[in-house]
DNA sequence: CGGAGGTATATAACCTTTTATATACTTCTG
DNA sequence: CAGAAGTATATAAAAGGTTATATACCTCCG
């Protein structure tokens, strides 16, 4: 049930349309949250009813009329509240971490190609991650570089298997001479 | 849906029950997944039905007889598909972290305190966080351990900035004498 | 001027996950 | 022997999240 505190919390950086505030949250990945639009609007709708946000409706330049929000001092004090509940540390659910689990379940070359293409994929997210101006996003930077350390490592120990059993194929060819 | 494909590498790791199959998820958190029983055991019926699974009944020393399931060869092949699916990097939901992403709007005071206090949960999980016998457990394992060096550099963060305004204010009393 | 593409809101249908509740059998404890 | 606690399965209801689809207005391009 974040959802609602979340959009609130973008809410209070500044009055916002259903359509910013999902572009706010995929823009941002350390807010650690996302959601359709689809399940936007009702949300907005019964923060509306319950008196946290009121609507402004404003004509735009482009496309149909805007519904703008602002926070209301309930929706602040809300907020408020949730932020200082306490933290802690989670193990989200991974789709596809989940599979990373079962890693040896698949051969070395497999397994090597999975991680390369995982690596070039973190690359990429690293390059995009945005300057560490908040606690989060530190956080999220720091994560992100101990991943890909983590990978390399990964990639080093399957070179070495793999050169191992070069090597001890060898020695097989080498007796059967 | 990573439930299902979850449920068959489980079970390719030996036959169990919905039961067994709570607790080995729950157990080993480099999985990155975990389930209600309530939703465990749908899902075996659906594998049941699909000829991915197969049942074998049996009488349990304690409790209600036993419903144990082993993979069937579509099962598994089903499971390796999956396996081989493209890994990615993802930013999952997590109702926690998108609370750490406002932390800047709590008082110093407060974000010190939310902060010690999930770095003594994350103590904790470093302490329970098993050897590192797969990649996915030696992943998890930096993972917490790069966090546990961020939050200590938040904190660090935080107590220089207390340090400051607090000479500040003992140079303004300097001032008012 | 027709269509593609971006901005913007909205709802229905579907799937997944959580919470609540019920049942049954066993062992251990008071 | 009553009741708590652990093992085990099961289902219903509610909440949360995704996918599909519809509508409307605008600009830009050919």
């Amino acid at each position: 049930m974040s959802l609602p505190h979340v959009l609130l919390g973008l809410l209070s950086r500044g009055a916002a349309s259903g359509w910013d505030l999902k572009s706010r949250m995929t823009r941002d990945p350390s807010l650690a949250w996302d959601a359709e639009l689809s399940q936007i609007y009702p949300v907005l709708k019964r923060l509306l009813r319950g008196g946290f946000v009121a609507l402004k409706r404003r004509g735009s330049s482009k496309g149909p009329a805007r519904r703008e929000y602002r926070v209301t001092p309930a929706g602040r004090r809300e907020f408020l509240d949730w932020l200082a509940e306490p933290l802690h540390p989670s193990t989200p659910r991974d789709a596809h971490l989940s599979r990373l689990a079962f890693l040896e379940r698949l051969t070395p070359e497999r397994r090597t190609s999975q991680l390369k293409n995982f690596r070039a994929l973190l690359v990429e997210r690293l390059k995009k991650a945005n300057p560490g101006a908040t606690a989060a996003r530190r956080r999220r930077r720091a994560l992100l570089e101990t991943e890909l350390r983590w990978v390399d490592a990964e990639l080093l120990l399957l070179s070495k298997e793999e050169a191992e059993a070069a090597a001890e194929a060898d020695a097989q060819r080498q007796l059967g001479l």
